[in-house]
DNA sequence: CATCAGTTCCAAAACGTTTCGGATACCACA
DNA sequence: TGTGGTATCCGAAACGTTTTGGAACTGATG
């Protein structure tokens, strides 16, 4: 391993000199610069992370705790995310530990103890629920973090999606394209997501739009059979909004089987959250609607965790506004 | 954080004591132990990983490489193993690092990279190939690894499943039940697994059985057609030996388009390679054959990398004897 | 009493880096 | 000649741990 000292040996600088000359600071004449980068690339220098984070306090490396294997049939869909994290941490220079704890393990404990082993600097932390305790606890320990998704109930820093923008965008093309009765199959009631669409389509919708929107989970069959209720209703919908694609799928499921035919019959729409697993191309007619940038989301992840490393106690907070994937699905009403 | 300096100050025991007290070493009184242990846990004193990594040059931390991001619909099925791996490692005490890297980039340069930054200790390398450059390049710089599967054409440390046994355990259990004619669908002719397996299945056939192999991808298209031609042949096996769970798939399918009943007119094996993906309880009638007991992998492969980075140059090859899965699948020949 | 062995202890050095607090040299200006 | 400013440099301390080499004490043995 080549060291500092080896280098100050080699070109007669101090130690103390080489490590700002390679550091980047200004009182290093430009020769001596040169002289000691020639030299460390010759000697094939890289800084050793273990002594500078024991000096900085800085390891250069952060966590993501997970608690599910995630086979490709499992449910979690972390792989994407962790893979994206981690590459988006790497271009920055930043290393990324998988912590993977068992169901029945204290996740916010853990979380602590690690910490305090001094190889991290902080934290990603991937589907938070409303009062996360791992919130909580780090929070109080003054551990840097950043939430992939938020938590409305605490403030934190977090990189989540402007749902409410995902509604309104989605609202608002429908009704340029001439729509006046738009179903509405949206998530959870109690969800915050849910609750920021809903916001975002009413707004949109103004005074002579009807919205029709049902609560729940985003399965398929859910998509189906509310759609198939709302389309054999006296006053049908001319358009669906779908905050997910698997809701979607149910709406072509419907129009399907009432032999219509999409778009003529009835535009569809869907919000898609970025996953590969959730395609927008994958079904077809392919689908027009909003998508979450996820892809970018990884290197403002990386960003902000960063930000909250260096100074303690900045709160950061990113919405991000939603793409918007043309598709086949999307007409004017007949 | 506590440190030592803290310990040592609320005890008036030495650091050094402290250290060694904690350490376990034998020259410390039993008395000053107890007084040195009560005094760590009332301060919450976990040791910095990053300061005894810098003087042992062991950071307690090691790393694995992985390509793709492979959502669920990915090829991908690297996020089970990786999980297993982490947790193997966090119950002996070591991190897993995940370095997320794009095709483009050189993987073996990437090693050799993220090595010298001093905060790994070593790898977990997976999906070997023939004359893999990772394993050159490790090798040659005396870096420490351990392969998941193996390379035939270089020796080093590895975990692998005994493929000779795969083979001739199958062969043995269809041929006590009484089958004489089997077909046996392996996996392509130039992998090492593939030949091992022949190797197993033939020398538990003996001269009065007569084995009829087809090798190449292992996919459920090419089981049926392959099963398919075997089954319509003048003299066709009463049994079948799969080497994985999709190419048995293709002879349910094919004996499925001839009416033959599983296992009344046939008898199926087939080995999984322990993957949530391929599960042999997940297909009807459920599979019997033999199966890699990964999950034993993964606490094997992290005793075996720490074995490896303690002796430098130590050679550590472990082959795991496969599982036996009860089925539906087997009967004796009508 | 001197010697030896065994037990228990500790000061100090070292790992490789960053950074503080000056030191030195040079030039310009009064 | 002295004073101040600027550019460039460096010694030494510090981060928290492990480990070396020996010190101090005890009790037993000759």
């Amino acid at each position: 391993m080549t060291t500092l000292k080896d280098i100050s040996r080699a070109t007669g600088v101090s130690v103390t000199q080489v490590s700002r000359a390679l550091g980047g600071f200004p009182d290093v004449k430009a020769e001596t610069r040169r002289t000691v980068e020639a030299a460390a690339r010759d000697l094939g220098y890289r800084t050793n992370r273990l002594a500078r984070g024991l000096k900085t306090g800085r390891s250069g490396t952060v966590a993501v705790v997970i608690r599910e294997p995630g086979g490709s049939q499992g449910k979690g869909v972390w792989s994407e995310i962790v893979w994206g994290l981690s590459e988006a941490f790497r271009e920055k220079g930043t290393r990324l530990l998988l912590y993977a704890l068992p169901q029945e393990k204290d996740e916010a404990a853990a979380h602590a103890d690690l910490y305090l082993d001094g190889l991290i600097d902080g934290y990603v932390l991937l589907d938070p629920v409303e009062n996360d305790k791992r919130i909580k606890l780090l929070t109080d320990r003054r551990i840097p973090f950043v939430v992939h998704d938020r938590d409305p109930a605490q403030t934190h820093a977090f990189v989540a999606i402007d749902n409410y923008h995902v509604g309104a965008d989605m609202a608002a093309r429908l009704i340029a394209d001439g729509h006046r009765r738009i179903g509405f199959l949206n998530g959870p009631k109690d969800t915050s997501f849910s609750q920021d669409r809903s916001r975002g389509v009413a707004s949109a919708a103004g005074k002579d739009v009807v919205v029709i929107e049902s609560n729940g989970i985003m399965s398929e069959e859910r998509g189906e059979a509310d759609a198939l209720a709302l389309l054999e209703s006296d006053n049908p919908p001319t358009a669906f909004i779908a905050s997910s694609v698997p809701l979607a799928r149910g709406v072509y499921a419907a129009a399907n089987r009432l032999g219509l035919n999409v778009p003529r019959d009835l535009s569809v729409m869907a919000h898609q959250d970025g996953l590969e697993s959730h395609r927008q191309k994958d079904v077809s007619p392919a689908l027009c609607g909003t998508a979450s940038p996820l892809s970018n989301a990884w290197s403002l992840l990386a960003e902000t965790l960063h930000a909250a490393i260096e100074d303690e106690g900045a709160s950061l907070q990113h919405m991000m506004k939603p793409d918007w994937v043309d598709g086949e699905s999307c007409a004017p009403p007949r």
